[in-house]
DNA sequence: ACCGTCTGCGTACAGTGTTCGCAACAAGGG
DNA sequence: CCCTTGTTGCGAACACTGTACGCAGACGGT
């Protein structure tokens, strides 16, 4: 395939331009985790694998080795680079609504990459990769700040916050995947899971009462309203914890 | 190997006691997953194959699939049966204490098998297991009972306890994985780390003052303690959202 | 005693992550 | 200009995975 670099029917003109240069530009770490990324995005995370990968880029699967130890440091890589893509507002608006922005832009992140949902369980989390360190600095930095926390409450108020907004966003993740895999509409596909639902339900008096009820119309705004919802609650509770 | 059940040299009597018996005990559903899930505590996630968990049950891999379709499909039914470990108590201690010993449960099950950390993204979130429609069952219960909440306003308050309590504890349970997985006493890990955690904090001012006092003493209880702060937090929120 | 259904299992296949050694390249020094 | 040295891409190979298929033995009912 890509042999005619280097093999005789190529004119050897010694010229800056008919040169090789040897790609180097498609085969870096960068360039090896965006690709992976692009590719979760179009393809879930099942189709995430060394080969496809590197038939993607063009190159053999043990290329990628060359840049990358493992497929769990390729991962982690993966991991920190979206965790690049949140926005942490610097605090002039405001504490509540700066947080409140910062977790929208976490949320909107999950939704984006929902395959996260998988891949942070199967990594441990990688907390040194700059981007997380990034995000953590800003955080802690909003939180002392405009939020006029001290350091240790600071530290368990972004815990509490993150794991929220964390859950939430990979159980909406979860959701959407199963979706997405199920190749249909949303209405379409509880509606065809419906019954399974309520027979499920039946020995429970509670749910059984909310399954027959569950509202249906758009659950877009329902899942935004559930998550607004939690975030102010925890908002309000972390809000007379500061120690001003 | 267990061939001796029918071949001849097994005396024939034709008794009760000598019959084989064909230990369908060993090789129902039940079974199944009771045995992955002491795979699972006892070797970790990536232990996890067909073919360890047959030749645990001495059967042959290909033998599972009799009773349970799929790999995904034993995951489920994984998940569903650590679901059953959660005790939610019926709100007669009231409605918060009733919440935090619930949330507390949650917790603990998941520390119990940190492994859910990863099997949780991996599974579209198995909503109609029947632990899972039980536990949604008796919160429903006590948020609406105890707790005096609308139907609608449960469905999300619970969510939001739900995030959180998930949300922090997979993380932990990411932390104590890979500390299982290094092999090393907690605080040995941590001195080992703590160098390229100093360095990676290096450029961001905040983030380095926390990591420089980083209080190594003991992580369980600050571990407890974050957990609950975040709780304290949303139960805070949560209390004056009640019609009542 | 027979027959249909159920269940365990050996084999096989496609696909995975990863190792290893070889060949082609780039750069530098004589 | 050549030769050396380190770097990078790659084919082959290995151990392992999930799973389909068909066979054979066991069970249950008549």
């Amino acid at each position: 395939m890509r042999y005619a670099r280097w093999m005789a029917d190529e004119p050897k003109i010694a010229s800056a331009w008919t040169r090789p240069r040897r790609q180097r530009e498609t085969l870096s770490r960068e360039q090896i985790v965006a690709e992976a990324v692009k590719l979760l995005d179009a393809e879930g995370v099942e189709a995430l694998s060394m080969r496809t990968l590197g038939t993607r880029m063009g190159t053999a699967a043990t290329s990628l080795y060359r840049h990358v130890t493992n497929r769990d440091e390729l991962i982690e890589f993966v991991v920190d680079e979206v965790y690049g893509e949140i926005e942490v507002p610097d605090g002039s608006e405001g504490w509540r609504a700066s947080v409140t922005a910062c977790a929208g832009s976490v949320r909107a992140m999950i939704l984006r990459h929902p395959w996260i949902a998988s891949l942070l369980g199967q990594v441990g989390l990688s907390y040194l990769g700059p981007n997380v360190m990034r995000l953590n600095d800003r955080m802690l930095a909003l939180f002392e700040g405009a939020g006029e926390f001290g350091p240790v409450e600071a530290d368990k108020a972004i815990s509490a916050v993150m794991a929220f907004v964390i859950g939430m966003g990979v159980s909406e993740a979860a959701w959407l995947t199963s979706l997405a895999r199920s190749g249909q509409d949303e209405r379409e596909w509880v509606a065809e899971l419906a019954p399974a639902a309520v027979k499920a339900a039946e020995p429970y008096p509670h749910l059984r009462a909310h399954v027959a009820a569950g509202r249906v119309d758009d659950m877009r705004q329902t899942r935004d309203e559930h998550f607004t919802y939690g975030l102010n609650a925890i908002l309000d509770g972390l809000q007379p914890r500061r120690p001003s």
